[in-house]
DNA sequence: CACCCGTGGAG
DNA sequence: TCTCCAAGGGT
């Protein structure tokens, strides 16, 4: 186990002093030496921000706030609204958390976190990272802050050659060391903004960088090759057919309502064929329709990535009259209208383009592909 | 620990 | 086109 050989102090103030010059300003930060945002938007944000980029998550935090300024407001939405709200974001289960951790502070804690690393633990949606981050930058608490940019500058500055995940043991005792007593929170956020914008996974621009002079990975030209990582798994791909169908009268599509766990848990989705991983014909696809209707398949298709495999997705179009459209199970909305996520709206975006207006105009006219 | 869970941008 | 991966958490 290799021993710090650096003064821990002098890293905490050369990163803080970095801060100083160089700090972003984002809507959920307070400049630094200021007064912390309250600890609603430092939740709010540090939930958005789990995996998912600064630009992806800003127009979310906006729009989370006017909703719902206060985690009472958030805590009395419905859950479907907030999923909705969410929808494109990714990672659904994080809008279950968020609202389970609303209702929780709301109706547990009279409205207000807790300000302890530990107390923050416990709560929905609420892991390490996260306790910690809210500790320190809402509530000037030394916790040691650890997300995968500090996980690299640390491996970086203290060349750490063991390979994640195992050498978070380690880097959790390194952050713990370098974690100043005084304005962690600036600290936690400096490190962050250090990885992201300095120490990069890729071409990491070691002149500007703070710590060069500390640095025992760039001292050996090893800096770009840490941390290691263990090889990832082959990505497999798995085919479906969506069901793209259309109330006659309107042109809205049937929409569903997915399981609440899982893979898009609680979201809306296009009816579609099983995803196997075996391509599908449109004969046996159409055991799996919604309806029963005439069905014709489209020429387009679509594919998307998710995190451990790669959806194919073909298409078949059908129409039924409002009054058979009223049985089916589902909801039926406007294509361009409903707040789905990423891969059911391009789903949708395979309908041709003369059947995404309403049909109104042009009743009994055949698809076509 | 291993696996599951989205998305979009960068190189 | 393809690979990597971003302020991780739950199980």
């Amino acid at each position: 186990m290799p021993k710090a050989r650096t003064n821990p102090p002098e890293i905490a103030a050369l990163v803080l002093d970095w801060y100083d010059r160089h700090h972003r300003t984002l809507p959920w930060r307070s400049p630094p030496g200021t007064p912390p945002p309250a600890p609603y938007r430092v939740w709010l944000s540090e939930v958005m921000l789990q995996q998912t980029t600064v630009p992806a998550v800003k127009p979310y935090f906006e729009k989370f706030l006017t909703l719902w300024p206060s985690v009472h407001d958030l805590a009395n939405a419905p859950v479907e609204h907030v999923m909705e709200a969410w929808a494109g974001l990714g990672y659904y289960a994080r809008a279950r958390n968020l609202h389970k951790c609303a209702k929780a502070v709301s109706e547990q804690h009279g409205g207000i976190f807790p300000d302890s690393e530990a107390g923050l633990l416990e709560l929905p949606g609420i892991g390490p990272y996260t306790a910690a981050a809210i500790a320190a930058i809402a509530f000037d608490e030394p916790a040691a802050v650890l997300d995968g940019n500090i996980e690299r500058v640390l491996a970086r500055l203290f060349a750490v050659e063991t390979p994640l995940p195992q050498a978070r043991v380690e880097l959790r005792k390194l952050a713990a060391q370098v974690t100043p007593q005084h304005r962690p929170g600036d600290f936690a956020q400096a490190m962050m903004d250090l990885g992201a914008t300095v120490c990069t996974p890729k071409g990491p621009d070691c002149l500007l960088c703070p710590l060069q002079a500390r640095c025992a990975a760039f001292k050996r030209g090893i800096a770009e090759t840490l941390p290691r990582k263990a090889a990832k798994a082959a990505r497999p791909v798995r085919h479906t057919i969506a069901f793209l169908l259309q109330r006659a009268d309107d042109g809205a599509v049937l929409l569903r309502r997915r399981p609440p766990e899982g893979l898009l848990g609680g979201m809306l989705e296009v009816p579609s064929a099983p995803w196997r991983d075996t391509p599908w014909t449109s004969g046996d696809a159409l055991d799996h329709a919604p309806a029963q209707t005439d069905w014709l398949m489209l020429n387009g298709d679509a594919a998307h990535v998710f995190t451990h495999f790669e959806l194919r997705i073909g298409a078949m179009l059908g129409r039924v009259a409002a009054r058979e459209a009223a049985k089916l199970d589902g909801q039926w909305q406007q294509p361009q209208e409903a707040a789905l996520p990423t891969v059911m709206k391009k789903m949708l975006g395979l309908l041709p383009t003369a059947e995404i207006r309403s049909t109104k105009s042009r009743r009994g006219g055949r698809a076509r592909s």
